[in-house]
Formats: structure tokens, sequence, C-alpha cells
DNA sequence: CAGCTGACAGATTTCAATATCTGTCACTCC
DNA sequence: GGAGTGACAGATATTGAAATCTGTCAGCTG
């Protein structure tokens, strides 16, 4: 009956949900749909996953990851200026969300749904891209290109204030015509509230 | 058969489309519930507002429009800086936001649920905003308070910038703690960019 | 005759029955 | 004997028939 000899991981139960979930959609995926994509029977999944919710947690937040990971380089691209990095991260943000949405809206449209309803992952998640952009900003505190009264706050300000380009609620709005000059305006001017001597 | 003798207005109908949909939310509030309201039959209603969802268009644009009303006063408060009148605007704005959504959080529901799917409407009261965020940055720029090269996009950039402190998607984290300090942060950041000298 | 009515057709929503799914567990079979 | 199974009970989702709603319009009514 098993369709490979391959045992059965964690990992490759959290393969099959993907594609589980972007063929039939956040509503219509069932732990049984996975099971069968796997060749096993359902009770063998609830061996690796406790219940169907922390199947979902867990492809979710492996989704999450796969940005931040992408990020981290930039963080400590050292032959850059603390400034350029900024710009870069946040642009990369930009461009992984915007692509992630534009290459494959229904599984994007998926994970939107999934995410809300996950708050600890959420929270994770941003805690983990604040924590990158706060090294950048107390990088530039450190050299003197930025002037700020705590490299965390900022960091998180800069966050939200971006949440335009990066939030999932925004995603309609990416491919509007004149977007790109929206992200230079306010990368603009929160870079140069980061310059400016307090 | 009518409960009162007044003539049946526009406004009358928006008044009780407000009330059923405060009563009923925006789901099952129809209308012939509207028409019951107000003690006629629902073709009469018909007789003011062409469709269904004209009459939403026009209740919700109303609602829309008591909140820029309120603003609109800050603007040309000559007696402040701008730099005082843009902090004081963004505040009464998120100030405004956060109380509707408090006081009655399922009518701010409602309109939220209705918002969307009315581009128009909602464009039209963003291009508002904007324009009196753009009136007090250009006093800014004259005056010298601020230095930019267009007070249009930078306008466009605050607001977009500080999303997250009126836009309805966010409304369930302004009861957050730390959300005051998070506010002021962006506000600080954005502040300090338009004046820092270009 | 200007404003309102209410019966009507087609579209949409509701509700209850039926089907499917989630999560458990005693069991099987390498 | 530990990974995997599949029947099961309760929870959730689907379906289609019945009820309600939207939008129109010929005709009241004051």
């Amino acid at each position: 009956m098993p369709s490979t000899t391959e045992t059965l991981t964690a990992e490759r139960i959290l393969e099959a949900t993907e594609e589980v979930l972007r063929r039939h959609g956040p509503a219509k995926a069932t732990v049984v749909d996975v099971a069968r994509a796997l060749g096993v029977s359902h009770g063998s999944v609830y061996r690796h996953f406790r219940t169907k919710a922390a199947l979902r947690e867990a492809v979710t937040k492996r989704w999450l990851d796969r940005t931040s990971e992408r990020l981290a380089g930039i963080v400590t691209a050292e032959d850059r200026s603390p400034e350029q990095r900024l710009r870069d991260w946040l642009a990369a943000l930009f461009e992984a969300k915007r692509h992630k949405a534009g290459d494959d809206p229904e599984l994007f449209a998926t994970y939107t749904v999934l995410v809300d309803g996950l708050g600890g992952v959420v929270h994770d998640h941003i805690a983990d891209l604040t924590g990158q952009l706060t090294r950048i900003i107390a990088a530039g505190a450190e050299s003197g290109d930025f002037t700020v009264p705590d490299p965390a706050t900022a960091a998180r300000a800069v966050f939200h204030a971006t949440g335009r380009f990066h939030d999932p609620g925004y995603a309609r709005e990416w491919t509007e015509p004149g977007i790109e000059e929206e992200f230079e305006a306010v990368v603009g001017l929160l870079v140069r509230g980061l310059r400016a001597a307090g």
C-alpha cells in the first residue's frame, strides 16, 4: 500500500501538506488528503503532529522562516554601509513578499488565511525580522551613520512604518503602478529620520 | 401605515440604514429591514437609491466623511507650528479611529466589511485625508520647518507609514499595551525625516 | 401627477439532513 | 515492540429544497 519505502518524517509530511494546501486551498485541505498524498493512513500523520492546527502551524512557520533566512544575509553584509544595508534589507523584504504574492497568488492567499489565528507564530516571525533590523540600525548608530535613542525602538518603528510593503493585508496593492515610488518615498523619509542628528 | 408624517428623504434613509446595520450587522441588514424601520415599503427606498450597493456606498461615505470633517479644523490652526499641526493631525486621526473601534466594535466591524469592495469611496477618502496632510506639509515647507522635494509625495508617504494607526485592518492591535509608544516612535521618525535638511 | 405601494421573477440565503473529517486507540505486522 | 493501521464517536462541512431578499413596475392615493 505505501507508495515509497522511505520512512515517514515530519519534513515529508510538511512537504505533502504544502502540496495539498496548494492544490485544495486552506478551507478544503484535510489531514486525510495529506495522508493520501503520502500513501499512509491519517493516523500516521497524527503520530507526528498532535492536531491539524499543529500541522498548519508548523507548515506556516516553515513558510515564514524561508523569507527570514533570505534576509539574514543582508544584515551581515559588512561591505556595505548600514544605510545601504537598511535600504537593501527593506527592498529585499518588499521584493520577497511581492514575489511570493505575484508568483503563486493562491498559495499566498492560502498562507495569508493560515497566518491569522496563528498569533504566536506571527509574533515570533515579526520579532525575528525586527531583530534583524535592530542589528542593522545598531551598526549604523555605532558607526555614526544614524542617530537614534534606541535601535530596537527605531527598528520596530521602521518595520511598522513600512507595513504597507510587507503586510499581506496590502498584497492587492503591490501591483498598482506607482507603488515603487511610494516605497522609495517612505524609505527615504525614514532613512532621513534615522540620519538626522537628534 | 406610515409611522411619521415626515417626508422620506435620502438622509432619513441613511440614518435608518445605519441603525439597521448597527442592529443586524452587514450580512443580515436588508433593504426590507431599512424600509420597515422607516414604516415604508422597500420600493420607496429604491426611489432614492438605485441599488442596495448604492445605499451601502452612501452610508459608508457618510461615515468616512464624519472623520474627515473633524480633522479639517487642525489643518488651518494657524496658532500652531506646522510640525505641531502635523503631530496633532496624526494623533487626532489615530484617536478618532481608535475611539470608533473601541466604543462600538460591532458597528466598526460592520463598516470595515462595507468598506472593502467600495474601492472608489475609499480612494476618495484617502485622497481627502492626504490632501489635508499635503496642506500641512506644504505650509511647513514654506515656513522652512520642513525640507521636502514634494509635499504631496511626502504627505502620501506619511499617511502610508502611519497606516498601522489608522487602517481598520490593524484595529485589533490598537488596544495592545505599548501602541502609544509605537505611534510616538513612528511619528517622531517621520517628523525628523521631514525636518532634515536635504 | 408625484410619491408610494405591493405582487412578482430571479438571485441569494437559510436550514436540516447527509456526508466527511478530526482525533483516539486497540490492534497488526514487520 | 514501535511504526503504522483503520474503525469509531463527536465535530464540522456539504448539499439541495424552502424561505427570503433584490430590484421592477403597473397601479393606487392624496
